[in-house]
DNA sequence: GTCTATAAAGCGATAGAC
DNA sequence: GTCTATCGCTTTATAGAC
């Protein structure tokens, strides 16, 4: 039995704008552009999103919300102690940046942080994805024994630290800042035990 | 006495564009529209900037990099205890989030994040700033007695996590990741003594 | 140094045949 | 659903007068 199945356009257009607006950001990706690397024509990119590049940002980024989230629960899910996942967590990170030639970085946070304060649905996406992130790590640690406050507060700082280390190595292209976020994580979450 | 004089053109130019990419990002800021607010004509802004766009979004980084040094150097001056210090930069980046209604995050990162690995000039100021500002935290905490490795490994994350909190706070228009961060960051610091 | 005019190219978006 | 053609506008960059 195979679960996989051919790719709709829909679909395919959808990821591809999310790995060049990865890649590029949201102002640099043209329309132009997604239609050819998604093998759709400019008429079945507006078919699907008649919002035009909005609609197709505010998608591009829900897809990258759901491929870090099955990140982060795959690491969890393979690791009973938190402090120990996260650090998996930055070590895999790394991997996929060289991997990428530093060119992959998280699939949210640029087109985030163009649209912040000029376009309100694409932030309120970002936001949304930012948050589930949270409540995963938060989920996590709550399950691991740690209290509510102390589980809420980690998590904003877990996601947070990834975050700006990841931004660091990728524009530094080293895998240094990674390492040192999943050890001083680590060691945060194990003060609190 | 007055030390203030008369801003030239030239660094009034470099000035609006800084802010400019600050808030809207490197290609979504327009030649025409950093002429009109810095009261000059496209004329002149290609007479100091034969480079264009790339070399003005190069000037504009390293204007934001002098901007947060500064920053980091008068909270460092102010305060003895280098965790005390790093609390009062969050809560200094909160304010000015929150007062410039959560346009104004950090003046490097949305620039540095769309060029990365399409523009190696601008990426290199960027790479330049954090290490900048890295060296100054790094600095702060050997002064305080802290080892080197330690002190390196802290600035890492220390500007790190800065980062993050300040994008999660603004996509969210928050200052509770800011808040964390701070508390995160002391207790950081202060594990190592 | 400053200014205007304009070139050359690309953009998002739309229309309408198929 | 897919495709092509095109509109209207903006962009970076340049030319050349003053």
């Amino acid at each position: 039995m195979r679960t996989q199945h051919e790719v709709g356009t829909r679909e395919r257009i959808v990821q591809t704008t999310s790995r060049l607006m990865q890649r590029q950001g949201y102002e640099a990706t043209g329309l132009k552009q997604i239609s050819q690397e998604a093998q759709a024509t400019l008429g079945s990119v507006y078919h699907f999103f008649p919002g035009g590049k909005r609609e197709l940002a505010v998608e591009a980024v829900r897809h990258g919300d759901r491929e870090f989230a099955e990140f982060l629960r795959t690491a969890f899910d393979q690791e009973d102690d938190p402090a120990v996942a996260i650090v998996t967590c930055t070590r895999d990170l790394a991997n996929g940046l060289r991997e990428s030639a530093w060119l992959d970085g998280c699939p949210v946070t640029t087109t985030a942080l163009e649209s912040a304060g000029r376009e309100p649905e694409i932030q309120q996406a970002a936001e949304d994805a930012y948050e589930n992130w949270r409540s995963l790590v938060r989920n996590k640690l709550r399950h691991s024994g740690f209290t509510d406050d102390t589980a809420h507060d980690l998590a904003h700082s877990v996601i947070n630290m990834l975050e700006g280390a990841e931004l660091s190595a990728q524009v530094s292209q080293s895998v240094t800042p990674l390492e040192i976020a999943g050890k001083h994580l680590a060691r945060l979450i194990n003060s609190y035990r």
